[in-house]
DNA sequence: TCTGGGGTCCTAGGACCC
DNA sequence: TCTGGGGTCCTAGGACCC
């Protein structure tokens, strides 16, 4: 039997935690730069505040019911979402965790999956604070619908363990809530006149096979309760890396594009050297704001193939700021640079070119102690001169909760 | 003023091979 | 006039996920 295990509300409890007094309020938390909702305790979703809305068009509703907002703050979840599977991992060796918020393990031999489960879920909520449903049934995608049942069912709890209880649960299911149908396969389905789980289910496998290609063949069988998606409890070697983030403001000064650029390739050179990989192609975009169709829209890209192999922040600086002058185009206000890493391979395996001149020995020595002395004194602490002082581009985050539980000095300001 | 960021997998089509 | 049959690899684009 497969379980999901899904905090409610993830980002939203976390901020709770160490608020309690927003406990029963409404509060809502604010993707990068303030710009759109991202999480919702279960009051603002009462009050009808979408997700993924843009914060300047719900100022009226923010104000009228005194909503809470916090902006993102990914440290302070990525540690409670290490909490959460630790103590998750206690109950089985077979242990998927599938995002920062949920978490699929597998139960073989135990009898009651239903006190099993409210156990699971018990101790979760005791040991870190957090809100958590569990969904259990034969294959992945039905452990997912269940947690979707559990969310409303007051202990927070859903097995799926019968062909009955799946029949019935399917019945009313709204197929768009399916794990693997999207936003294309729903608007299709719909207009085919299945609205239903039950209804997508009983379609010819043909049709499906057809119609929605081999992944939705298997989300098909997996709705008759053959499990076709397994349990990974290895990850898979990252294939592509990247970052991208808006500005704070859009601009055009090739000044401040350059700092950003450096700024976000010395991120990735940090994010690849943390998982020991090394890139062999990166690619620089620029990207114009979309939704502002009365200004003049660019996206110009550039992919750079690399002498050697690399993730030292010196080389993929330079790299980015040759392919940023390449693609740089005048008389437009950019939103945001993306910086790809693709072809990664794991720093023992790297090949050198024996036609081009390697600096890499030097290189990796500056990045290495670059790490260490952030490490040591936060982040931040030293970076290339390149990626600018003042960083008049660096992202909005005006309702940032204190580090509660990654900062000492953050530590004492809980009340 | 203000609209996220990071991934995966699959398919179709073209280039190229013998 | 007639114009094979089988591969592989790569890329772009589209779908999905949280």
């Amino acid at each position: 039997m497969f379980v999901l295990a899904d905090c409610n509300n993830f980002y939203a409890s976390c901020e709770r935690l160490f608020r309690p007094e927003l406990n029963g309020k409404p509060v809502i938390v604010l993707s990068n730069n303030d710009g759109c909702v991202i999480a919702r305790s279960n009051e603002a979703k009462a009050l009808g505040i979408a997700m993924g809305a843009p914060k300047f068009k719900i100022e009226e509703e923010i104000r009228q019911h005194n909503i809470t907002i916090c902006s993102s703050h990914y440290e302070l979840y990525g540690d409670m979402s290490a909490r959460v599977m630790t103590n998750l991992a206690r109950f089985t060796p077979e242990v998927e965790v599938y995002s920062i918020d949920e978490c699929f393990l597998k139960l073989t031999g135990f009898k009651n999956l239903e006190s099993c489960a409210l156990t699971i879920r018990n101790t979760t909520i005791k040991n870190t604070g957090i809100p958590i449903s569990i969904g259990v049934a034969p294959t992945k995608t039905l452990a997912k619908l269940a947690n979707k049942l559990a969310k409303k069912t007051p202990s927070g709890v859903m097995v799926l363990d019968t062909d009955c209880k799946i029949a019935e649960a399917l019945k009313t299911y709204a197929v768009e809530d399916i794990w693997g149908v999207g936003r294309q396969y729903a608007t299709k389905l719909i207009s085919e006149g299945i609205e239903t789980a039950e209804q997508l289910r009983n379609l010819p496998a043909e049709w499906v096979n057809k119609n929605m290609t081999i992944v939705g063949a298997r989300m098909w069988r997996e709705l008759w309760g053959q499990s076709c998606l397994q349990l990974k409890t290895v990850l898979d070697p990252k294939k592509g890396m990247c970052t991208s983030r808006a500005f704070g403001k859009l601009t055009g000064d090739y000044g401040e594009l350059e700092q950003a650029t450096a700024s976000y390739a010395s991120r990735l050179a940090g994010k690849l050297r943390r998982e020991k990989l090394c890139t062999m192609v990166l690619s620089v975009r620029l990207l114009t704001n979309r939704f502002k169709t009365d200004q003049p829209q660019a996206y110009p890209t550039i992919s750079i193939n690399l002498p050697h192999p690399v993730n030292n922040t010196t080389d993929l600086i330079k790299a980015s700021m040759k392919g940023l002058k390449r693609i740089y185009l005048k008389g437009f206000l950019y939103q945001k640079v993306e910086i790809i890493a693709i072809g990664l391979i794991p720093e023992t395996e790297v090949q050198l070119n024996m036609f081009e001149q390697y600096n890499g020995i030097k290189n990796n020595k500056l990045s290495n102690i670059l790490d260490g002395l952030n490490k040591h004194y936060g982040s931040g602490t030293i970076r290339m001169a390149t990626e600018g002082k003042q960083q008049k581009w660096a992202m909005r985050r005006q309702f940032l909760s204190p580090r509660y539980t990654t900062d000492w000095k953050d530590i004492i300001k809980v009340k």
